[in-house]
DNA sequence: ATAATAAAGGATTAAAATATCTTTTATTAT
DNA sequence: ATAATAAAAGATATTTTAATCCTTTATTAT
């Protein structure tokens, strides 16, 4: 569905939201570690979120990624945006080049309705509300640690 | 969402239900002509669907593909599964390796509906009705052609 | 000014998915 | 039996996605 990166990249954002109000950026190396990704494969992720403007980032000594409050209102649907873009929310399911209910692959409306309910809930759900659950620690952005290994 | 094998596959095993009843079996010639799709290509997906017996085939002479009464009357999940398998159904959204309501990501609620509708619709929707709305004309296994081009 | 820090940018590698090509096997008609 | 047909099987190539590594630039503290 969505891509790898793409789901590096919220679990990413959502991390740095969760920790927004704290006085200390965040580097990559902590981002990776804290959402269990790849260390420099995240740091690409998260250079394109900064240049989107998704969440802002400094160079330097005290300097890492951070979000501002008006990014952290975003809805989610953003971040797919910039990582993936949002064809696939468009695209035939069976993959024909054109499909619309006027001339419609055999799966059209079942498919469409899947789709739509997807797009819906990441348009509808803001960062900030992902981020709160977090913060609650009613949901997670990192694998449970196995006992043992790591 | 599904690979681009699956969607071959599936509009593939459509346009050989909506031939049921003819007497002449389906070249993979034939049919990747049909639906718009790589010669060889389908051919490696019709052997991986004859071999799960979604699909049959005869080798030789007035040989090809051709599907029975019961091959037809499956749901279309079946198709899934063989190309892709379920795992995109019960994996996680935001791509964590434990993710269930006990210990959920942020998007875990939202995610698992979305996921549910493009099951359950493929679960509940058979080849055959597929295949009806192909044979009727109200519906499409292959991309409309561009006048002038192939 | 200089050294240290941390992201940005560019180049490269690895793995998976997509796609093609060649050889082999089964079947049929002559 | 032999030639022709068509799928099966195996090997190879290409493209895309995922991932790493190395160099450059901006910022800060000394």
């Amino acid at each position: 569905m969505i891509s790898k990166a793409c789901r590096y990249g919220i679990r990413a954002v959502v991390y740095l939201a969760s920790r927004y109000g704290e006085t200390a950026k965040s580097s990559f190396a902590e981002i990776s570690r804290e959402v269990d990704a790849p260390e420099a494969y995240t740091a690409k992720i998260l250079q394109i979120l900064t240049k989107s403007g998704i969440i802002s980032s400094i160079k330097g000594p005290n300097g890492g990624f951070y979000m501002e409050r008006l990014q952290i209102d975003q809805a989610v649907i953003n971040i797919v945006d910039t990582i993936d873009g949002l064809d696939v929310f468009y695209e035939c399911g069976l993959g024909l080049k054109q499909c619309s209910a006027s001339r419609p692959c055999p799966m059209h409306d079942q498919y469409k309705m899947a789709r739509e309910t997807l797009l819906d809930s990441f348009s509808r759900t803001t960062i900030e509300q992902l981020a709160r659950r977090v913060k609650e620690g009613s949901s997670f952005v990192r694998n449970l640690a196995i006992p043992g290994v790591g």
